[in-house]
DNA sequence: CTAGACATCCGTCAACTCTA
DNA sequence: TAGAGTTGACGGATGTCTAG
């Protein structure tokens, strides 16, 4: 990592500096390609003037890869599997994936399934389908899983035929940082035994008359407010892999322009010595 | 061993752009 | 045009290196 010494007066040198440099060089280096070239003067003044205006990176690097083959394009989705607990078979798309305070791992499908998986067992057998009551009917012969999306003291709430009660903890972030990664980020939830004599089959639900209450709005205001937080945070960490991708892509697009820049004086060069005149 | 400098990563905010 | 997505900027946390 070359650059790091080149930059040390700045406190962010990568991510706030070093990409407009790299544009640059490969502005000049293309410009010094276009002195020998005649061909493609739009084109690059088009390439700079999207350059300067800096649109996503996405964007700036798929536009540099249909000029350039060779060059990757930023794929619109993750590779390999990232915060996708490796107890977890893919049974269904998990669209949540949570660990309990057990140590067990709950997965959220899109469909409303639940998978509980056990981290003694290995894959497939520890895991567990169950679907929520809210959505759609389940299956025969799948368990029930009665979901309350609020209870009393502001936790969700998950009823498992077993008595038990799968709670979120929604103030105290327990997992360390390093966990939060390897969860994506998700609160903690823990299985605990039924605070209340609720019956099972018995979905909990809030009455309309205390919907609206001032609580239920402030509740919905965090809500939202930690879902707008979660959703960019998770686009942080995506523009900034796609900024390390769109500087490594510019990185080696200043190196093989360097070499064709190289390379072209060489010929010039040549070319100046075959068709000069001899004196002697 | 320790303090300080620096690098790197991350979460958040705000401003901007894009799109339905 | 509202809402979602993107990204620069900032500050905090943590790791690494080095001089004393």
């Amino acid at each position: 990592m070359w650059w790091h010494r080149h930059n040390l007066c700045f406190s962010h040198p990568v991510e706030e500096d070093y990409s407009g440099e790299l544009e640059k060089k490969v502005a000049t280096i293309t410009e010094t390609d276009e002195s020998t070239e005649s061909e493609g003067v739009i084109d690059s003044h088009k390439r700079r003037e999207i350059l300067s205006q800096r649109p996503s990176y996405r964007k700036i690097l798929n536009e540099l890869s249909s000029d350039v083959p060779g060059v990757p394009k930023i794929e619109e989705e993750k590779s390999e599997g990232e915060g996708t607990p490796p107890k977890i078979a893919t049974m269904a798309v998990p669209t949540s994936i949570y660990q309990t305070s057990t140590g067990q791992y709950i997965a959220i499908a899109q469909g409303g399934t639940i998978q509980i998986s056990n981290p003694g067992s290995d894959g497939v057998q520890g895991l567990q389908a169950l679907t929520m009551t809210n959505s759609g009917a389940p299956p025969p012969g799948a368990a029930i899983v009665q979901y309350a999306a609020q209870s009393a003291d502001g936790t969700q709430q998950f009823f498992v035929p077993g008595s038990q009660v799968v709670v979120q903890d929604e103030e105290t972030e327990l997992a360390p940082s390093h966990m939060a990664a390897a969860t994506g980020d998700m609160p903690t939830y823990q299985i605990r035994a039924p605070t209340t004599a609720l019956p099972q089959g018995v979905v909990m639900a809030a009455s309309p008359g205390s919907l609206h209450s001032h609580q239920q709005l402030a509740e919905e205001a965090t809500r939202k407010r930690e879902l707008r937080l979660m959703k960019n945070r998770e686009a942080a960490k995506e523009c900034r892999r796609r900024k390390k991708e769109y500087v490594k892509c510019l990185e080696s697009r200043v190196a093989v322009l360097e070499v064709q820049n190289k390379k072209l004086i060489e010929e010039l060069e040549t070319l100046k010595y075959i068709c000069s005149p001899k004196t002697d």
